[in-house]
DNA sequence: GTGAAAGCGCTAACAG
DNA sequence: CTGTTAGCGCTTTCAC
């Protein structure tokens, strides 16, 4: 059995009486007349023919493969970006390329994968390290564009949500609601997400003449959000509230707080940012701010595709208001 | 500003002062004296400069790209399995590209998707339609496997876990601890995932002398399932145990239980299967079938990997064996 | 071990 | 509207 090689547009052109370039006018929408086009579509696919994506690639320079680099798909919120971003990108063609980085480690060679898949451009929703992959692509021309994550050091575009905004209503809610001694749990100290939420919560606090918070890390992970709120709520004065900077944290505040017998909402308030699909479930009715993750991405997208056509369209950082969405978590002091 | 073209194997060539040939090899690990190499390589980075990947992948015919289709990413066995693939084929340099199937539209389309980007091989994890993707791709040519899924139609390899055994399992757990009335809340009731471990499940109860369990269907959905859970517990005779066709149905069941007052694992026991992350949280606590994820994705894309050799090593479906993990979601009757 | 040369399959001027 | 032609950047015989 010979390999059978997939049919090439000049078995099409033959097969159709035509030439190379009639069939390729006609695979990409060049002028060709109605008789040709017919005559070939019908040959191409009696031939089962589909043009090669390499070929392609190579000639036109466009991949319509675009990466997508993301952490902790145990934390909801990124499948969920994923699956929106997949969707957004396949209505323009263009497909996704996975990008998990694994904690720490391998993203120094990360960064040389990036570049090396022929990629069109590259979407960051990656919370660590994203500085470094920023510059590295900025230096081999790849379009790049950050999401959820701002660039602290360069001048790339990107988009969130209005973390300090969205923050500042949070604590406006909780603060409405009589608490006064509230804790905060971060993220990874580093990332910018973490850090503008966290310092907004704080100043709106301290602006309505509270007590600076007490700050303990989560580190972006449940175990990490379980330790803080276990010396939180084990401390001598435990707080009556506390607002974690992600809904994955905030989820395992609400499991831990079970864990010593205290009910959420009601002996102590938890409030997270995200409004990942879990939050909604009646088991953790959690109250949150709603990141506009479908905006997000719909502006992201084409703000990585203005760069990708050498236009700039975001100037650096687009922040897109949240929503608060009020559940039983958290409740009057 | 004229756009700065990233440089090419020629630019390489000439500043080390070697044929392009030198230059591919001392990339391709082909034989060239280590003197070149080192000059090849210095100029490379001097010079940023890395491979064409369409240029490469048209030679070579081998893109290094291998898509991944899946549906359901709220169901967080998805995000788990993709995270698995996507470390794993990192590990061979390869990536994935993602297909999310949105329900059941945007199938026939993807089809031609799959079959367009010039991908090495794809991965079929989606629950449904894999029968027609599966005949598409096998006329194509394309290498294809399944995955957590069956071809009950051709021949196509698979790898998934053993359900009929994990089924037997779980209705065994369940009768030893004293129930008789158990019901079934199944998946999309033509994915083979939920068929067999519901066929199964059903086997045994039956050959333990018990009543034929009823059935409803929860679509592979929460709704869907709360929806089924709420009929059966509300029901005049409820039973005093379910046994749904995977965790994400579980999970929702047990929510609705809550919402009915009904403790699981004392009013009502429940019981899931793929053990999914979730599940071990205590508010939920899942007993489930835990499928070998790892063991699965590394047989898949050897597997896989054997068919774009063009061998075959996997005979039709391999069927690993999980492991049930009992927590407090079940109980004595 | 090394270079020259021939394409991989396609698109995009350019003539006609 | 159509065909001819010239590559895109790389790998790979094939001689040397």
């Amino acid at each position: 059995m010979t390999a059978v090689r997939p049919p090439t547009i000049i078995d099409v052109a033959r097969r159709a009486g035509v030439s190379k370039s009639a069939v390729s006018r006609a695979f990409t929408g060049g002028s060709v007349s109605e008789d040709t086009r017919e005559r070939v579509l019908k040959a191409a696919s009696e031939l089962r023919y589909r043009p090669s994506h390499s070929a392609r690639s190579l000639k036109t320079n466009r991949s319509r493969l675009i990466g997508l680099a993301v952490t902790h798909l145990d934390n909801q919120f990124y499948p969920e970006v994923i699956e929106k971003f997949s969707g957004r990108l396949a209505c323009d063609g263009c497909r996704v390329v996975l990008f998990v980085t694994r904690g720490e480690a391998g993203l120094e060679p990360m960064i040389d994968e990036l570049l090396g898949f022929g990629l069109d451009g590259v979407i960051l929703a990656s919370s660590s390290h994203a500085a470094e992959v920023a510059a590295e692509c900025t230096r081999a021309a790849m379009p790049v564009i950050m999401f959820n994550n701002v660039d602290t050091s360069g001048r790339l575009p990107g988009v969130c949500t209005d973390n300090e905004l969205g923050a500042a209503i949070v604590a406006d809610h909780l603060i409405g609601l009589g608490h006064s001694s509230i804790a905060i749990i971060e993220g990874v100290p580093d990332s910018s997400t973490s850090r503008e939420r966290v310092t907004a919560f704080r100043e709106r606090m301290l602006k309505a003449g509270l007590p600076d918070p007490v700050l303990r890390s989560g580190d972006y992970s449940s175990q990490g959000a379980a330790q803080a709120t276990r010396e939180l709520l084990m401390a001598e004065a435990p707080p009556t509230a506390i607002f974690c900077a992600n809904d994955h944290m905030a989820l395992a505040a609400i499991e831990t707080c079970h864990e010593l017998g205290k009910a959420p909402g009601r002996d102590v308030s938890i409030a997270g940012f995200d409004d990942v699909g879990i939050a909604a479930w009646p088991s953790f009715s959690l109250t949150t701010y709603k990141q506009p993750v479908a905006a997000m991405v719909d502006a992201c997208v084409e703000g990585l595709f203005a760069e990708i056509a050498g236009e700039r369209m975001i100037g650096e950082t687009l922040r897109l208001p949240g929503e608060l969405v009020v559940r039983s978590s958290t409740g009057k002091n």
